[in-house]
DNA sequence: CCGGTTCTGGAGTTGACACTCCATTCTGCG
DNA sequence: CGCAGAATGGAGTGTCAACTCCAGAACCGG
C-alpha cells in the first residue's frame, strides 16, 4: 500500500499501537463516532503522527479491518480444529457464548459491525470485510468437510452452503446478542443449525449434559 | 413524546415526509452519513421546519426506526400468515430473496442496520429496535406454534428458541448478502434452518421442485 | 373574518473534526 | 561521527453539520 516511507522499528510500533487503539474505539463507537482525535488521544500520538502513517482515516479504518480481521480468527484456529465433530462445533458454540457474556453483549462482531458500517460508503473496506468472512467461512466448511471424508456426514451434504448458513447465523445471532443485551439468540442461532448438523450425522451420538 | 404543539393535517404531512426522506437516506448511507441539510434537501423542507417537528436529530432517527419497523412488517404479514408450513417457510424465504435481488442487495436489513449503527451510541433508539425484533420473532413463533399444534412438529420442540434461531439466520445472512453483494449467503442461511425445520416435521413432504 | 397557533423561509452561530505545515528531534546506516 | 530520512510536537485552517432565531405566511376554531 503505501509503502513509500520506510517503516523503522519504533515506527511499526507506534503505528500499531494508532491501529490498536483506532480498532478498540470503533469496536465500541463505530467508525463515525470516533474522531481522529480520540484515536491519537488513546494512542498517546500526536494529530501529525497518525497522517505520517495513513494517508487519511479511510486509510486508518482498511487498517482496522485488517487488524479486526486477525484479531478474530488467530484466537479461534484451535476450535477451528475441532469441527470436524459435532462436540468441536458445540465447544466452538460455548467459546462464543462466552465472549459475549465477558463483553456484556457490547460491540457485537467487530467484524460485522465494522462490515455493515462500511459496506456502502467504502467500497474497498468491504472488500476487506468479504475476504475475511471468507477466511471464516472456509474455516468452518474444513471442519464439515473433514467431518464428511470422515463418513460422519452424507456425501450429498453441501458444506460450502452448510458453513455459509452455520456463518450467518453466528453473525445475527451476535447482531441480535448486541442489540437485545441478550445471549439467547446467539445461543438459539447456533443451537439450531448445531441440531441441524447434528440430525445430519449418520454417527451414533454421545450423550452430553446440557 | 413531543406532543405539545398539535400537528395540524398539513404539519402532519410534512412530518410524514422528513420521515420518509430521512429513512431513505439512512437506510443507503446509514445514520452517521446523512445529514440533515440532506434530509431537508430530500423532503423538500427548510432547516427550520425539520426542528419544528424533531427536537433534534437523536428524534428524527428514533422515528426513522419506528418507521422501518412498519415498512418491513406490514408487507411480510401475508407470508407469516403461511408459517405454519413447510411450504410457506419457502415462500416466505423466496420473497426475502427476491427483495435483495431488487435491491441489488443494497442496504442490508432496514431494522438490523439501524439496530448495528445505534445499539451503543442511542440506548433509546436500541430498545426501539429490540421491540421491532421482538414482534418479528413473535410472528415466525406464531406460525410455528400453529404448525406444532397441528401436530405437524413434536411437543417437544421450543418454538421461541426456533423462531429466534430462524431470526437470527435471517439477520445474518441479510448481513453477508450486503457486504458480498450476493444473495447466496441469505439462501444458504434461510434454507439451512427451514431444512431443520422440514426435518422435524412429522408429516409427510410433498415434493417441491428446487 | 378574526385571533391565536402552527408552519415556513432563510440567514446566522457555534463547535467539531479531518487534515496541514513546519520546525525540531531521533534513528539507522555507512 | 555524520547525515539523510524518518518520527514527533504543536499550532493552525477550512469545511461542514447540528442547531438557533426571527419574521412572515398559512391554517383553523369560534
Amino acid at each position: 500500500m503505501t509503502d513509500g516511507p520506510r517503516l523503522t522499528r519504533k515506527g511499526l510500533a507506534t503505528r500499531s499501537r494508532i491501529v490498536a487503539a483506532a480498532a478498540g474505539l470503533m469496536f465500541t463507537r463505530g467508525v463515525a463516532g470516533t474522531s481522529t482525535e480520540d484515536v491519537c488521544a488513546a494512542a498517546g500520538v500526536s494529530s501529525s503522527q497518525l497522517y505520517h502513517y495513513f494517508a487519511d482515516k479511510r486509510a486508518l479504518v482498511r487498517a482496522v479491518v485488517a487488524h479486526q480481521t486477525e484479531q478474530i480468527l488467530t484466537p479461534q484456529e484451535p476450535l477451528f480444529a475441532r469441527l470436524d465433530t459435532v462436540d468441536g462445533l458445540r465447544a466452538w458454540r460455548d467459546a462464543l457464548v462466552d465472549v459475549q457474556h465477558e463483553r456484556r453483549c457490547v460491540g457485537g462482531c467487530p467484524l460485522g459491525s465494522l462490515g455493515s458500517e462500511l459496506a456502502e460508503i467504502d467500497d474497498g473496506a468491504r472488500v476487506d470485510v468479504v475476504d475475511g468472512f471468507a477466511r471464516w467461512a472456509a474455516a468452518i466448511r474444513d471442519g464439515l468437510a473433514a467431518m464428511r471424508a470422515r463418513g460422519a456426514l452424507p456425501v450429498t451434504v453441501d458444506v460450502d452452503e452448510l458453513a455459509l448458513g452455520i456463518l450467518a447465523a453466528l453473525q445475527g445471532g451476535l447482531l441480535l446478542t448486541e442489540i437485545s443485551r441478550d445471549t439467547v439468540a446467539l445461543e438459539a442461532a447456533l443451537d439450531t443449525v448445531i441440531a441441524h448438523v447434528a440430525a445430519l450425522t449418520t454417527e451414533p451420538e454421545e450423550l452430553v449434559g446440557g
